[in-house]
DNA sequence: ACAATTATTAACCGAACGGTCAACGCCCGT
DNA sequence: ACGGGCGTTGACCGTTCGGTTAATAATTGT
């Protein structure tokens, strides 16, 4: 066990130490992980360069641990909050909860994006991310689908694109959407028609066989 | 005008300036631009490093090129391949293009989605080409629309991401899907689920209007 | 009060970075 | 045969990188 990996445990709350993960949140979500020095980080936490490395090893572990906060939080945000109801009224309740954790956590999502490209070890951990939801999504899909759960990850990738790209794409959308694309009333738009892509895509299940083969 | 811009006007095909370009592709594709190094490209060109700066300028130059080679492939690939027909049949037509080419084109994505987190001027690029794929959606959506274009704008970005998440993930999808996401028979199952997805929707335009409030 | 532990700092390190430059081989028109 | 571009090269430059270290300030237990 390292020096760091120690002090991680004991003084988990530490001010520094937490200036130095915001910091790091908000420069990995700008700049993604490789464009970012350790200088940079301190400096914007307003903490020494070599504090850096008494917390966190490596710059490497400091992601680390910051994906390891989000998909913890993400995990929770995604807890059955309402296990009653038909599968309708929980399949728009995943979806708003998904939402409401994508408009909480902004640097998540594009931390996830860098992530994703760079083939480092830190993909395991969104490989664990995912399959909670997969869960999720199989547990309310599995048993209404024509083949069971064949096509359940179909629409569990799906329905996260749905979600994910509009703020993914939020960056350049400006052209298209009138303002800001992350302002209230936009988000609010894009929230209705994903509810009414969601009330299609069940319809279709309940009267469809999605095995057709089209081409 | 510099002297690399000169030489891309006159010499575009040399052979060692495409062993860059493709060198370049790869890299930017497999690590981001930031975590990719002159040096990096120059080896896998197996050309000197000081070449690299003899035709593009600067190591940004390079990446400029390469995504204006990109964005033009893509504006091509997305003409109108057949006009005739339905607005269903010329839907499917578009997606199954859009997927031809994602599938043809395997570093673009993971070039692009790169590009929309580093704020630099290659996002104007992205933009431009945004526009086409909306005006080519505008046409085919906007007049079945319950309130025309007003919506157009959400339907875009949700085809859109229905088409992209699935290459975007790809690289952590092995644990949900049985094998390489990629491989032929995986490709195939997501594109019938598109088309399905597409028929669905179309069938929600027809009968239904996307404006109803669900919270 | 004081020793021990913890938190923080400035100075430093070798390596790698993007980029420059003078020179060299090579082909080609004359 | 030879002079002039073009393509190509290795050696070099200043800067910045991630990471270390030894010393110091602050806090804590007793």
């Amino acid at each position: 066990m390292s020096k760091a990996e120690a002090r991680e445990g004991k003084k988990e709350g530490n001010a520094s130490a937490e200036k130095i993960l915001q910091a790091a949140k908000e420069l990995f979500a700008e700049r993604g992980f490789a464009a970012v020095s350790v200088r940079d980080i301190s400096e914007r936490a307003g903490v020494n360069k070599a504090l850096l490395f008494y917390y966190f090893d490596t710059k490497a572990g400091l992601l680390h641990r910051i994906l390891e906060q989000y998909y913890q939080a993400h995990a929770a945000a995604l807890a059955p909050p309402a296990s009653e109801g038909s599968t309708r009224v929980r399949m728009h309740a995943l979806v708003t909860s998904y939402l409401d954790f994508m408009e909480d956590h902004h640097p998540y999502l594009q931390i996830v994006q860098h992530e994703l490209q760079s083939n480092t070890e830190g993909l395991s951990m969104l490989r664990s991310g995912m399959r909670l939801l997969f869960t999720r999504v199989e547990e309310l899909l599995g048993p209404i689908t024509s083949d069971g759960h064949l096509h359940v990850r179909q629409f569990y990738i799906s329905f996260a694109g749905l979600v994910i790209t509009y703020f993914n794409y939020a960056p350049v959308l400006d052209v298209i959407w009138e303002g800001d694309p992350l302002s209230a009333s936009n988000r609010r738009e894009r929230r209705q028609h994903l509810h009414w892509m969601v009330d299609r895509i069940l319809d279709g299940l309940q009267t469809c066989n999605p095995d057709q083969d089209i081409g």
